[in-house]
DNA sequence: TTCAAGATTTCCT
DNA sequence: GGAAATCTTGAAA
């Protein structure tokens, strides 16, 4: 274990600290935890070293009836077996042969729902993280981490009673072709420069 | 067994 | 603004 002589005391970036989210927060309606999840904070341990960061970008994938989402229409595999199991544990797959995205499984078991980590704002230490793919490399996630259950000290998420921000709703990014599903707003963000791609400027509040 | 597309990021023009 | 990099998964033959 190496001795960084820690954050002691009178450290400038104090990490945010609170209770963390248990399993019955990710057992409910997909689109309310969405939501609920900004502005909380996404907590990794690796190597002995604390990363964190604070969600401001995530997206809603809606079981079998979502067209564009990975258990679209049931279809069940090895790859996304872990949104059919029990709430709170991390789903993380393999895409573009060079980007793993991050995701938190919501809803009892059975019931293959899930939320998309797009975005957070880093905190010391951490790289840039607007992005799926970037979120990953920031905070060494791999498949290593699928299926994990969301509880400390490996990859968990906090509540440190950040004051709530404007909520943007927006389409998701990356989907095509899926019809309906394709423009509905299932993607909420905060304001933040971290964003994987800037807020659209008819949702603006000018 | 073989092929096409993918919940992306980066670099070039 | 546009194309390349890179490999796993899911569906078709």
């Amino acid at each position: 274990m190496q001795s960084v002589t820690s954050v002691a005391s009178s450290g400038s970036a104090a990490a945010p600290a609170g209770p963390v989210l248990g399993q019955e927060f990710f057992d409910r309606d997909t689109m309310a935890v969405a939501r609920e999840l900004l502005g909380k904070v996404l907590v990794r341990e690796v190597e002995g070293t604390r990363l964190w960061g604070r969600l401001v970008e995530v997206e809603a994938y809606l079981g079998p009836d979502d067209l564009a989402a990975h258990s679209s229409g049931g279809r069940r595999s090895p790859r996304n077996e872990v949104m059919y199991g029990p709430p709170g544990h991390a789903y993380v797959y393999f895409t573009y042969g060079m980007h793993h995205c991050l995701n938190f499984v919501t809803q009892p078991e059975g019931t293959p729902q899930a939320v998309l980590v797009r975005a957070l704002e880093p905190g010391p230490g951490v790289g840039r993280c607007g992005g799926p793919g970037l979120v990953c490399r920031a905070f060494s996630i791999d498949r290593n981490l699928n299926g994990v259950a969301l509880i400390p000290p490996t990859l968990y998420v906090i509540d440190d009673h950040e004051p709530a921000r404007r909520i943007y709703e927006t389409p998701r990014i990356g989907i095509d072709g899926t019809g309906d599903w394709r423009d509905r707003p299932m993607r909420f963000c905060w304001d933040s420069p971290d964003l994987s791609r800037p807020i659209p400027k008819a949702l603006r509040v000018v």
